[in-house]
DNA sequence: TTGAAAGCGATACCAA
DNA sequence: TTGGTATCGCTTTCAA
């Protein structure tokens, strides 16, 4: 299955002049009389001819492209950013290769390698939460090409960043609930090598510290983003002889879930635990009761992303100097973490 | 910014020898001395010399790109189609880009266009809800090029399209309605024009015929989706003077949006009224009560296309006769459609 | 104002 | 076993 496309030889053959004053006409140079560039143009519209990508792209050795690697594809918050990726590159005339790294690290290379070997113009990516070895990275920096990372970073590179203020966010949950009435926060955290996990939990300990009150590890429980993992934290907390009258998640997912088993095991929400996560899925004005959450930015980090990517593949300069956008979380609150109101 | 990539000639140059010999080396041409072929190979893998693409696509007229198009990004359902097709164009030396066409038929064509522009080597696409013109996709057929239509289609055009049985999924979702006691069930029918809405529309209707129950015109709503469409709808439907007992939704969304609504009003589900709804999230276990869905099978729905797509692209003999691969849509029976159990 | 020719990086044919 | 050369489609320099 093949199919001939139109060239410019072809044009230059039916108007019988060279493929130079062909390619001149269309691109308006000063030198082409009136009378050919009308005539070229005329042809050219009406053969609908457009000018080879591959044969551009080799000139120009670029192929205006952007390589995308997110965690998972089928997760909101990430389909949000690549809705903003998508949109903003494709108005600055720019094609995006989206790719899944399904958080391993090895397929994580495998895709940054598959892209490369594509010629991409750039790479914007979030590592899966699996990668601590940054090499393959480090490597694409090394290279001059621009890197952008996205929700997730390494501090060892000094590239472009679209991060969320997350200690910022965490810190008013935290408040909110506090403010609410709570006096026994727990927060079940993500990943303990997640910089986005380590941050919402700094700002979860900030918080209560604030309020001049202690820190109590029991409250605190390390989730590892399974269903298993959920219930494994729910677990620990409700067996504690001092229960939460609140519950602080890393994710939407530990939200959901958690609250399911909360809900089964006979507790009210909110009025005997409140609940507030971080989350983005529309979903949460369907569920019972709504969840309180904080929202994190996805589209517009999608954007801000390839915005920076834009900036640097426009820079003239020898160097461009990485910069870092700190989105802010935004809290919505809805039923979950109600106290007063419910009581 | 921009770099220096690496080309045969600087290989050819280190070596001494020709760019012909290096090109011939590296891909274990017969004719090259063993000592020549380690000598290359190793240069080449100490430098980490990769071919450029964008020569070899030039070259051979093809981009080994796929073009993808979908409504909407950020929705589950598409976003699962989405896995499918990546996992399955990159192990076959695929890239994919992706491009949303926001349901609107004019940015369709626009990315079509751009698509194009890059030279992607087929396109796979779910039209928008309001494309009702085909010349833009006609035309990409008339070229050559292989289109797929995966979700939605248009009958007009003979290409190979993955589809859901539609109809034996509302069959079977308005059976088990029927098997449960239900004697009135709605059906909030999607956008008139949409294929899938009138299979769906039509498995309902001919189920009840099975059973030898009468439609009622009155129990079948059309919804725009949109919330103020969902609130419409079940308005109509409530304010019956005999009131539906179920309520089947083509959607997830008129699901839990119309379930909200019922369930504010005060009606109890499912004892009240029953749901189920063609859905694909996988919060249907997170609201209350769990939704019974039609699940539909998008991330195989994605592998298919991709299949049909290289199946396609490698066939050598001149016509490619199309082909139309039908999912079956499979009913998750989960709390809400449970009227006996319930009461 | 127009055109011939070189070059982007790789492959493949034809000579040596 | 090697290497020169044409070619893919386009832009750009240099010459006419």
């Amino acid at each position: 299955m093949s199919y001939k496309q139109l060239t410019l030889k072809d044009l230059a053959k039916q108007l019988n002049t060279s493929i130079t004053t062909v390619s001149r006409a269309l691109k308006g140079h000063y030198s082409i009389s009136e009378s050919m560039r009308t005539k070229v143009l005329e042809l050219a519209k009406q053969l609908d001819f457009h000018p080879n990508p591959m044969a551009l792209n080799l000139l120009k050795s670029r192929s205006f492209t952007i390589g995308v690697i997110v965690p998972e594809i089928a997760h909101h918050f990430y389909s949000m950013v690549m809705e903003g990726i998508e949109e903003t590159a494709v108005a600055a005339g720019y094609n995006v290769m989206f790719c899944a790294s399904k958080e391993s690290s090895e397929k994580e290379e495998d895709v940054v390698n598959a892209l490369l070997q594509s010629r991409i113009d750039g790479l914007l990516i979030a590592p899966s939460k699996e990668t601590i070895n940054y090499t393959h990275l480090q490597n694409i920096v090394n290279k001059g090409m621009p890197l952008i990372f996205f929700d997730r970073h390494s501090a060892d590179l000094r590239v472009s960043k679209v991060l969320v203020n997350d200690y910022e966010g965490a810190m008013q949950a935290t408040n909110h609930l506090l403010e609410n009435g709570c006096k026994r926060i727990a927060h079940i955290a993500g990943p303990k090598k997640l910089s986005n996990s380590i941050q919402r939990l700094h700002g979860y300990k900030d918080a209560l510290k604030n309020s001049r009150i202690k820190i109590d590890k029991d409250l605190i429980a390390h989730c590892n983003l399974t269903k298993e993992g959920v219930a494994d934290c729910i677990e620990k907390l409700l067996s504690l002889k001092n229960k939460p009258d609140a519950i602080f998640t890393y994710n939407s997912f530990i939200a959901f879930e958690s609250m399911l088993l909360v809900k089964r095991k006979g507790y009210k929400i909110p009025s005997d635990i409140c609940f507030i996560g971080f989350a983005n899925e529309p979903v949460i004005s369907y569920i019972e009761p709504q969840l309180t959450t904080v929202l994190l930015p996805a589209y517009e980090m999608g954007q801000e992303a390839t915005k920076l990517f834009l900036e640097q593949i426009n820079c003239k300069t020898e160097k461009y100097e990485p910069k870092t956008v700190t989105l802010q979380a935004k809290l919505i609150v809805k039923e979950s973490s109600l106290k007063k109101k419910a009581k």
